[in-house]
RNA sequence: GUGGGCUUAGUUCAGUUGGUUAGAACGCCAGGUUGUGGCCCUGGAGGUCAUCGGUUCGAAUCCGAUAGCCCACCCCA
């Protein structure tokens, strides 16, 4: 094979695109009863989008992006997240002059060059939602609420966790970080290599690493939540109080810190044990200085999306997705047939059912198994005997009924649901 | 970017200490009397054994490189 797929990326194929097509289906749906509606943003953006709004040192700017220069040497990116186009577009269509709140989901492929593995891959699918223009923490609850409901309600999942926190807003989270790159300095020792360079770079990324080591000492190392302004303290509590009232399980986790630089006070993460170690299925939090970073004005800004590769993943091991189709298949004997049958699946479609027929002139037991195989539960037989008395035999392949009926009467006897 | 495992038919896998025409199951195609699917039976098609190079009289089997896949780290959706 001299043609592949490149590295991290593939083909999403029948029967699994009608998964697809169904979450994204329910997850429209869903998102619209909160009052979001769809934007679309391109793929492809200016580099500096992403630089300046993910954070010039995030793993994701540093080493995960596909850049590359245009034919006019302009240095684009293709987006590795949604939050930064949505915002450019926010703020460059001028929606906040004309209303202050906005609410958009959007769904697509984002792009990151790491080492494909379970539930991760180069390109890969999000739907996301962003919320412009309220600054309430009543609205995370209200998000987190929601994602919640999609998972467990909408899609039925039954093992998500959504754990949640605080970063503090640029007010307290940097006198945090000084005392918890204090209290890191006095037990460098105890850090392995990679964390003692995200002291440097990224200290807050040492909460969640895995080594036993350093787990051993963020569990004496000072709390985000003991830092915590008045007003953040307030905020956070009114979030976790809505989730009360809304019936939305979490549980409070100082450790949730997330890999871009935009987001402050509320983060969160919805994550499965069915995936591995590629377990975050959603994520996201409240951006509220990043509209104006990036040009526009002092507008709060909340968002989050969830991974389409995870999500189908799991689901995919909850059910198989369905091959059964419903519609006709018309079965023809001999050339005479084959024309009149011809006429017969044009009428069908013009009624709304999906026809199928075979052009192979293969025998009748051959056609009996292709429309098996493709899952169609009633077929129409046209033979010899069936042209002579002007009539189509009309068989349930489920329930192994077969009656005839006037050619001329199929269209209008047959439901538009077969 | 780092570490480990893997790569034989469409798919999941066998393949003995290197030795004739590389196998199975499932899937696919066709038949099993004149026009009826699934089950069953019979037959058939399908493989440059990932690629390139090396060792050897001889390589799917041993060695090396490359690519890809998988798992973990990193990071995240």
């Amino acid at each position: 094979m001299s043609l592949h797929v490149l590295r991290g990326m593939r083909d999403i194929l029948p029967p699994e695109t009608h998964l697809w097509q169904e979450v994204e289906a329910k997850a429209r749906q869903f998102f619209s009863l909160y009052g979001y509606e769809e934007i679309r943003t391109p793929i492809l953006e200016e580099m500096g989008l992403f630089t300046r709004s993910i954070g010039e040192a995030t793993n994701v700017v540093e080493k995960e992006m596909y850049v590359f220069q245009d034919r006019k040497e302009k240095w684009v990116a293709l987006r590795p997240e949604g939050t930064a186009s949505v915002v450019r577009a926010y703020i460059e269509s001028n929606r906040v002059q004309q209303e202050m709140v906005a609410r958009y989901y959007y769904l697509g492929p984002m792009y990151r060059y790491e080492r494909p593995q379970l539930g991760r891959y180069r390109q890969f699918h999000q739907i996301g939602v962003e919320v412009f223009g309220i600054a309430s923490p009543r609205l995370d609850a209200e998000v987190i609420n929601m994602m919640d409901g999609f998972f467990r309600k909408k899609m039925e999942l039954p093992d998500v966790t959504l754990e949640i926190n605080s970063l503090g807003c640029t007010l307290c989270r940097p006198k945090f970080q000084n005392a918890f790159l204090h209290f890191l300095s006095q037990h460098e020792a105890a850090l392995c290599g990679d964390c003692k360079r995200r002291m440097e770079k990224n200290p807050l990324r040492v909460l969640d690493c895995k080594e036993e080591g350093c787990q051993q000492v963020t569990t004496t190392a000072p709390s985000i939540q003991e830092f915590l302004c008045e007003v953040c303290e307030r905020d956070f509590d009114q979030v976790l109080e809505t989730l009360g009232v809304f019936g939305t399980a979490y549980r409070v986790n100082p450790k949730i810190v997330r890999g871009l630089d935009y987001y402050l006070k509320t983060t969160f993460e919805f994550t499965t044990t069915a995936l591995g170690a590629q377990n975050a299925l959603a994520g996201g939090g409240r951006y509220d200085g990043l509209v104006r970073l990036m040009g526009g004005s002092n507008v709060p800004g909340f968002g989050c999306a969830l991974g389409l590769e995870r999500l189908v993943e799991v689901i995919k091991t909850l059910r198989t997705p369905s091959t059964t189709r419903c519609g006709l298949f018309i079965i023809t004997l001999g050339e005479k047939a084959l024309i009149e049958a011809l006429t017969l699946s044009s009428q069908l479609r013009a009624k709304g059912h999906a026809v199928q027929m075979d052009y192979e002139g293969k025998s009748l037991k051959s056609q009996m198994r292709l429309a098996d195989k493709l899952g169609i539960r009633h077929v129409l037989i046209l033979g010899d005997d069936e042209l002579k008395k002007k009539q189509v035999a009309v068989r349930d392949m489920l329930t192994q009924e077969q009656m005839e009926i006037p050619i001329g009467e199929v269209a209008s006897r047959l439901a538009t649901s077969v």
